[in-house]
DNA sequence: CCTACCGATCGGTAGG
DNA sequence: CCTACCGATCGGTAGG
């Protein structure tokens, strides 16, 4: 116990900060299965083995904790749109790395999202910023949308309301996946990815015409891991 | 206001039932944006130009009125399923028909669905009520999918996560609609059944080759009940 | 990190 | 249908 050099030791701070993720993870479990309001901070703490005090070490108050989970969740938008930028070929192309990626991530790290629903929980300041945030990623997609448009990539001509509808099965995913179930979050990604695929793809792609070097031609299930 | 036949007259029972019917919606919509939790019987009575305990006077308690909420979406559900059915055609097309009649009755009455994720609101014989009544809807749409693989109109193999990604995105309208948006309950409910009818259309269906007799449209006629 | 407590909200009821 | 009130829950804090 003695001679371990400082660097190897977490200093305190990293333990609080350990210590205040996993409170974060364990709330963020809760609401996503049972909502904010339905979830006391007793609930937490008892899931975290103190009493409820003490979780007032790591957070201010109860919408923090929800706070930080949206924060995550437009966070994971973020990184999603990055790759998808970064995905050569059609704007169809690139929503469909969007959405395995997103799809896959928001499963395994159980931190984003939670109830969505209850987003009028935060106070104002934190709502407009995660609004923002969701805005600015719902833009994006919609502008990624737009160039497979125009690229002939994808056939929907409504990008706003293709974007909730891809948003909207993938925030209804924590009311029924569970991690014992068939599907593994990557096969789960997949299928969805596939649906959406399929789902805007111009018609006249999947059955390659010649005068369309057939840029959007779907992918079957690359070898996983 | 004398000498009206009792007929024309609404009775006290059809006043009462009125009455019920309205708090009910106005229930409904406070629980579609704000969720459970956060509406409080005061805000409902307040939205009825009453005070709180009048309410009681038409409900027993406050999960009463959630669980109105839920058997409503159950019976559009059921609605839906049994215009799908009677639906000529392939399985492709009757899952078609129910996206489009539920999306846009979904929309349209506002009573309906409410915060699907509050469901753990419920005392525990109506949660399970109602989780019957959905799980015998997701099963007979999963069906309807299957039905759709054999007579080879649907490619996606998955109908259980098929059904899960469809109702998700429905799920998701309410927190994007607005009575004041560009689309109307018709236009939504055609574009998200476009969606997902290409979504899961076998590739050569679309684009209608001269060899290929577009081979989905074989009758199967045995209405099932 | 715990014990003990407060202040406020809210569902529900009594009594009229 | 209203006024006035109760009982319980729960977020948050004091003090150690």
């Amino acid at each position: 116990m003695t001679k371990w050099s400082k660097a190897e030791l977490p200093s305190r701070n990293e333990l609080r900060s350990a210590k205040r993720s996993a409170l974060i993870r364990e709330a963020a479990m809760a609401f996503r299965s049972k909502g904010f309001y339905a979830t006391s901070m007793e609930d937490i703490a008892t899931a975290l083995g103190v009493t409820k005090g003490a979780l007032y070490r790591y957070v201010e108050n109860k919408q923090e904790i929800l706070f930080e989970c949206f924060k995550a969740s437009n966070q994971l938008g973020e990184a999603a749109l990055e790759l998808a930028r970064w995905t050569p070929g059609s704007g169809l192309e690139k929503l469909r790395t969007f959405i395995k990626y997103f799809v896959e991530k928001y499963i395994e790290e159980n931190t984003a999202g939670g109830a969505m629903v209850d987003i009028g929980a935060l106070f104002p300041e934190q709502r407009a910023e995660i609004i923002a945030g969701r805005d600015r990623v719902d833009a994006a997609l919609r502008t990624i949308v737009q160039e497979g448009l125009q690229d002939g990539s994808i056939v929907e001509r409504d990008p706003k309301l293709t974007v909730f509808t891809i948003m909207g099965s993938i925030n209804w995913i924590p009311s029924w996946y569970s991690s014992g179930g068939e599907h593994g979050p990557r096969e789960i990604a997949e299928i969805i990815a596939d649906i959406f695929t399929r789902g805007l793809q111009a018609d006249g792609q999947a059955a390659a015409r010649a005068d369309h070097p057939a840029p959007a031609r779907k992918r079957k299930a690359a070898p996983v891991t």
